[in-house]
DNA sequence: ATGTCAATACAATATTGA
């Protein structure tokens, strides 16, 4: 079972690319974030076109995730992350597939630090952690996959220059630490389970021309409960996808669990 | 290294968010 992870940045603009990836690498499920559209603009005939059906949230202008699977749409759990009712960014969209609950995570980038956005990225990765907390109280195979929106370490397998990122938010020390609280629950970072050494990024910025000097960095993770961990086969970054002609500035990450 | 890109409001360019 594949389960993918894909930061599209615009569903609309991105679509050759989203359908090569589903018939490409055929994933079992994939959870795409930052699809910039409104419920009701989701290109959803194309993708059942593609033999794909999914849930979605979404959102107009920014935010936005989505959990597809291919012969049709996922058994939906829950839409928006528990513990705010005031917060209004489509962020977190939960499903069940084949026994495997699986989330849609868009973290808040929280830039710049110092301001009311970095509070709720730390405040949202609390309600994550609650949330987390949860899940494993299940005691089953769970895929927390997403855009994090944090760097793990400063190690260069994980960043390009940890100079150059010293004061973004991906990068603080207490994003560090709240992601860390997740992992220390009892989650697996799936990617450095399976590659414990080796440059594994997963973003790479447009502004600055990254990708052509491999200035990229990791925040795409898929954090596995121990049921899911048990069954982990292999993990991996796609990442020729970002390649190619009008990219999203991510590329996906994918776990593959045994059946 | 202050650059690119998508979406929106608006109606050719500016703003927002990343």
């Amino acid at each position: 079972m594949k389960i993918a992870s894909y930061n599209i940045n615009g569903i609309r603009a991105r679509m050759p690319r989203l359908v090569e990836y589903l018939e490409e690498q055929k994933p079992d499920v994939l959870c795409l974030q930052e699809l910039k559209c409104a419920d009701d603009n989701l290109p959803i005939g194309e993708i059942q076109a593609a033999g794909y059906d999914g849930i979605w949230h979404g959102q107009k202008g920014f935010n936005g995730v989505a959990i597809l699977t291919p012969g049709g749409a996922p058994t939906l759990r829950c839409i928006g992350l528990p513990g705010d009712p005031d917060d209004t960014h489509s962020r977190y969209i939960e499903a069940e597939v084949n026994g495997v609950i699986v989330a849609s995570i868009y973290l808040p980038n929280g830039n710049p630090v110092g301001t009311e956005k970095f509070a709720y990225k730390l405040a949202w990765m609390d309600r994550l952690r609650a949330h987390a907390s949860e899940l494993l109280a299940e005691e089953r195979p769970v895929v927390l996959a997403g855009d994090w929106n944090v760097i793990p370490t400063d190690d260069p397998d994980d960043v390009f220059s940890a100079r150059a990122m010293a004061s973004d938010a991906l990068a603080q020390p207490e994003s560090r630490q709240a992601f860390r609280r997740i992992l220390n629950l009892g989650y697996t970072d799936a990617i450095r389970a399976r590659h414990s050494e080796g440059v594994m990024y997963t973003f790479w910025d447009m502004k600055t021309n990254g990708w052509e000097r491999d200035a990229g960095f990791r925040i795409d993770h898929l954090l596995l409960s121990p049921q899911a961990a048990d069954r982990l086969f292999d993990a991996g970054v796609d990442k020729d996808y970002r390649g190619r002609e009008r990219p999203s500035d991510h590329t996906p990450a994918w776990v593959i669990l045994d059946d």
